[in-house]
DNA sequence: ACGTCTTTGTTAACTCGTCAACAAAAATAT
DNA sequence: ATATTTTTGTTGACGAGTTAACAAAGACGT
């Protein structure tokens, strides 16, 4: 993933934080929250994931994952399996229905960032590498380098 | 405040909940949260702060506000009085201790309000325009032009 | 002056996530 | 192989804020 697409990833994920945003996702957001959402996204693109991947790639706890599961299994989006030869880890998988609103997000997802590669092709050839280098210049500043961030927090 | 400030002004709200920044308000935030610090300082900018106003201010609900004011009360950090014509509205002043919590926390934003101009200012002029447009822009599509807000709520 | 409507602040019940403590399983060391 | 350490998922207590319901005070229309 280049560096205008991680741009428009935080974007998207400001926007789906903010107020404004909530009403656009008609229907999805009523009975699942956003945490829930995303939660069912990683699910879905993950192999095997597990509590802890979960919340590592989620930047949330173990705890807050364990519970967002319980939710999830309850609604009847994911369910639970294991590998037989493990008796510790516990991976999940979408149901139907978790499948369906894995699918809606991505839509969503992809129309928003759509919106945003228009919205960003206003600009002059200039004035879009003014902007992607601040961006950039700034992620940098305020999380670390990419890669230099499993480094640092060991 | 112009555009340009509107903008450093969003930035360090981003900077402020990022995890990052936590450390750096050494000493502030380890029994004030920060939210309170938020509270305090609207209450030492907004004449005759009352549970409505802050919370519009804030855009927190009143109930919240009420809850977060009572801890700021049992913490020392403000104090209630009331205008003697009017027995429903309360409204709140900062105490000597209150008073500190909201210079220090001015100091620091002042400061990090530096870093971004400085930050700011590597750029060449040209880049500048693009990336205040960008924001600008920005801006008003996610919240709307800033005059319009209110008509809209409606 | 009086009844109605609105505003104000508070509280209880709830949601969502954290932290800390834990038991069970797995990995590692000896 | 067995003891120790680490990993994994869960739970209870908590913190922070929301919603809904409420009483008290004020504003307003007549």
């Amino acid at each position: 993933m280049n560096e205008a697409q991680k741009i428009l990833d935080i974007f998207i994920r400001i926007q789906e934080h903010s107020d404004a945003f909530q009403h656009k996702q008609d229907g999805l957001l009523d009975e699942i929250g956003l945490t829930e959402v995303h939660c069912i996204d990683c699910i879905g693109m993950t192999d095997h994931p597990n509590v802890t991947k979960i919340s590592e790639h989620m930047g949330l706890t173990r705890a807050g994952i364990s519970k967002i599961s319980k939710r999830l299994l309850s609604k009847g989006l994911i369910e639970r399996y294991q590998d037989p030869d493990n008796k510790k880890e516990i991976y999940f998988r979408l149901t139907e229905g978790g499948q369906s609103v894995y699918d809606a997000h991505k839509k969503i997802h992809n129309k928003v960032r759509q919106e945003w590669m228009a919205f960003f092709e206003h600009y002059s050839d200039d004035e879009k590498v003014a902007i992607l280098r601040f961006f950039t210049e700034i992620n940098d500043l305020l999380y670390g380098k990419s890669t230099d961030k499993l480094e640092k927090e060991k």
